[in-house]
DNA sequence: CCAGAATTCAAACGAACGTTTAAACGATTG
DNA sequence: CAATCGTTTAAACGTTCGTTTGAATTCTGG
């Protein structure tokens, strides 16, 4: 085992590993991680099969490769947003509205950009964070760390009055919608009569999706659920109170 | 080839297959449907490898199975108790309220009941859906469309201002967050500072999740986000316009 | 221009996968 | 009891997987 290796400038190696990524992205957003081969990734990439472990060691790092390489930036952003505003609106807390958009307009930004992989990493992405493997759960909470507490703080100050713990489902679920919704755009075209173009478009998507989860930030402290009326257990058996249903 | 089948009431293969069928859901919800291998399921249930495929027919179809066992009756009882809510406001429409505790409830309910596989079905469901598997989405498109036709129908009816695309999106993410929600409420501890227990009990958290939704499913209709003030490309380099920070 | 490092390449490795087979088993039935 | 049918069993099948190897090749610095 020669140790790994630092690749000084050069042509050739760049292209290589720039063409594994792309295909590899491309691949693994279509079938998910396990599903995708390294056979598949260096075919369509038109590299030898060893280059993946040659040039990143393993495909888990692959994996984490692909993701870095856009959500690293993406999270700079975010960041580099909030403090934008945060400066702008001192010494009063930035609204919510503000922080939410940090929050969207990096991902918003990425999803139109097609060569920066568009909306395809972003879907990925969502599909990352539902992921049962341990390396990838790890690798994005690590990832997310910062940029979560961050955001988490400002929406402590727009919020005062919500109680800490309340604001942390908040965030869970905003998060949670986020992904999913980058996600799964194809499961459930059922829900929607929406042209296959807007279905594809995450950038629409995405604006609308903010405020509808700024409803939801704002809202005010409620009771749960009422609780069960009663709980049909029979299934198909309708039970014919008040007006029989004709036929 | 000797075809399918049917077996009749006996003693033992009934502990057979249930056994699979526990088993399967406990793994597939922790590993995902690739990387939970047949010879994991069989071993972990004590029956012969062989006994999948007989029972079954395939690992896909054992998949289909571990779902339909708590999703149909689940869906059968959101539907019922929907119908029950339509019977008692009639002629009335049913308050969105009342719509979210129809589909929410028996998803709470389930996941109070250990004998039901208690929580870990809902995670498992979760995965599914963000699974780009194309069987596994097909398949939840199938056992789905029925029930989100009739509960989209219901939200028409009770927000009759909101233009029917914007009920699709919203009902979109209801789901997603719903989903989500539920599948991946390790992956994000960071946000919260929640306690183990707190994290594991998705009747609690469906019981937060709830008040959210309902404020953004009736939230005014908003114009989308407002437009970039300047996208920081580098990431780091703060930019001190404003009052500069000190340090 | 040549020594040496970096990269590519074809081939093979061992392990794990889902599925199939054919025989053995065990309870039910005529 | 013998025949039968559903079920279980052990073994094997053919594939595919991620990774490794060692030689060939390409590029680069002195």
């Amino acid at each position: 085992m020669p140790g790994k290796v630092i690749p000084l400038l050069r042509r050739v190696p760049v292209a290589t590993k720039a063409r594994i990524l792309d295909t590899a992205e491309s691949l693994f957003m279509e079938h998910g991680f396990e599903a995708t081969s390294l056979r598949a990734i260096t075919t369509d990439a038109n590299v030898n099969l060893a280059a993946v472990n040659y040039h990143f060691g393993s495909k888990e790092e692959l994996f984490q490769s692909v993701l870095t390489r856009r959500l690293d930036p993406m999270n700079q952003q975010r960041l580099a947003l909030l403090t934008q505003f945060e400066h702008a609106s001192a010494p009063e807390p930035v609204g919510c509205e503000r922080i939410l958009t940090a929050l969207f307009l990096p991902a918003l930004d990425l999803a139109r950009d097609r060569s920066r992989g568009g909306d395809n990493f972003l879907r990925l992405l969502g599909r990352a964070y539902a992921d049962p493997a341990p390396f990838i759960r790890q690798f994005l909470s690590d990832q997310y760390a910062e940029m979560i507490a961050r955001f988490k703080a400002a929406f402590g100050r727009a919020l005062p009055w919500l109680p800490k713990k309340e604001l942390s489902w908040r965030l869970h679920f905003i998060m949670g919608a986020l992904s999913y919704t980058l996600a799964a755009t194809d499961a459930l075209k059922l829900i929607a009569e929406l042209t296959p173009r807007q279905l594809n478009d995450d950038a629409a998507l995405l604006r609308r999706l903010a405020p509808f989860l700024l409803a939801g930030l704002q809202s005010p402290l409620a009771e749960g659920l009422e609780s069960a009326p009663e709980i049909v257990r029979e299934p198909g058996r309708e039970r014919a109170r008040g007006r029989p249903r004709k036929r």
